[in-house]
DNA sequence: ATGACGATTTACT
DNA sequence: GTAAATCGTCATA
């Protein structure tokens, strides 16, 4: 069970209308914001989203929803803005996506970092279930990067369509107790590996905090 | 049925 | 800097 002093930390749980905005003001939204997860178990685990990217829909060539593409795998895309969009890539990688938008619209805002809060302990017990690595797992490294998010929090094709505006077991919140993201930490950049996009493959659409160690990729500046 | 390819990570030269 | 790992998904036939 959560104890009061995680409760009080993790605070106000988004409900459906917050998810429901154009996918770039998500993205920035999303900045500080915890996703959460509840084990099985009744454990919580939490990080501080720190690094975001945008899709936007059919007339993003990045964007699995591309030209409207409707499949199996993408049709969380298309289902009520605050639903987890789950892939599985590469063979061996899931990634985690907030649905947003309007009912149907095929949008969504990929999760790119997260800075740890709650359940270290078991985030790093799950990364190095999946990374078999060798060394130690620093912090910063937990969930530095959108697949390490999914491998440290344990989500999974299982999770894929879940309902992060009443689910019990995912979910993202407004902290109480962490401190907002001011604009002069935010910086905005073209989005990683969708260097076959064309065109949109330059769009700023990606979202992180300046200089956090939590962030992937290249580091990012202040502006 | 077949083939090309990832919204990635890690290790190595 | 480059490459390997590894397989579900999708487009084509």
């Amino acid at each position: 069970m959560p104890t009061p002093d995680a409760a009080r930390l993790i605070g106000r749980r988004w409900s459906r209308r917050d998810f429901a905005r154009p996918s770039p003001a998500l993205a920035r939204a999303l900045l500080g914001m915890l996703l959460v997860r509840r084990l099985d178990s009744g454990e919580l685990l939490a990080g501080r989203i720190v690094e975001t990217e945008a899709y936007c829909g059919v007339k993003d060539r990045a964007a699995h929803s591309f030209g409207g593409r409707r499949t199996p795998r993408n049709q969380a895309m298309y289902s009520r803005p605050g639903t987890a969009y789950v892939y599985f890539t590469y063979g061996l990688h899931h990634c985690v996506n907030v649905v947003c938008g309007a009912e149907g619209e095929p949008v969504a805002v990929l999760l790119r970092a997260l800075e740890p809060v709650l359940g270290l302990a078991s985030m790093t017990r799950f990364r190095a279930a999946t990374t078999a690595g060798k060394s130690p797992i620093p912090l910063r490294r937990l969930c530095r990067g959108p697949a390490c998010i999914c491998q440290a929090m344990g989500l999974t094709l299982e999770h894929n369509g879940l309902d992060l505006a009443a689910d019990t077991r995912l979910w993202i919140a407004d902290p109480a107790g962490l401190p907002r993201v001011h604009s002069r930490s935010v910086v905005r950049t073209p989005r990683i590996g969708v260097d076959y996009a064309g065109d949109w493959a330059s769009r700023p659409l990606r979202w992180a905090i300046a200089d956090h160690p939590c962030v992937s990729g290249p580091r990012t500046r202040r502006e």
